[in-house]
DNA sequence: CAAATATATCGACTTTTCCCGATATATCAA
DNA sequence: TTGATATATCGGGAAAAGTCGATATATTTG
């Protein structure tokens, strides 16, 4: 999921129906891509939001997820220093 | 492990008395600071072989683990371009 | 070769993680 | 307000990882 929301607008086309990408991709379109049930999805995302990997913004009834690039250098530049 | 293992010197001080720290440091000494078994420890080590992060060496009846910096680096690298 | 020592492997049990269906909550539309 | 849609949360069963004791293998020493 991380990698897809890389590239969102390569990997999540349904989006577009959405309102475009500027908050994020919505849930509904990452489960139909994980092939996973909407409850594990959701679960999912809130795991990674917790850990930094990627914000969330309620916008009506819809969540949009999107990336934290700094989360990811901040892991990178970890493991240089401290593993 | 991986942390101790990067100065081997300060974390293991009883590796003296087998031959010093130029071959790495052997399980017995891993086992004893890590307070788990000698089979769990034994795995683990194997484990953290087989996914590049540590090197083996055999002498004798002594196996001796140090780390592999390259995979640290790579790890690192990795989660910059990839993820 | 036999006993002692260091490490590795195996089988079983426990704990954690994964993933689901059911249900709750929130928002939108009529 | 009611029904539809999107997401979140809860409880439980299945799968995986963690850990152990017992045992096997390899090496050294006498």
């Amino acid at each position: 999921m991380l990698e897809w929301l890389k590239e969102p607008e390569i990997n999540f086309p349904g989006q577009l129906e959405h309102g475009g990408f500027e908050h994020g991709v919505c849930v509904g379109q990452i489960q139909a891509k994980a092939g996973l049930t909407q409850s594990t999805v959701s679960e999912y995302l809130s795991i990674l939001q917790r850990a930094g990997f990627i914000e969330a913004k309620r916008v009506g009834q819809w969540t949009y997820y999107k990336r934290n690039e700094g989360a990811f250098e901040a892991l990178s530049k970890l493991i240089q220093s401290n593993l």
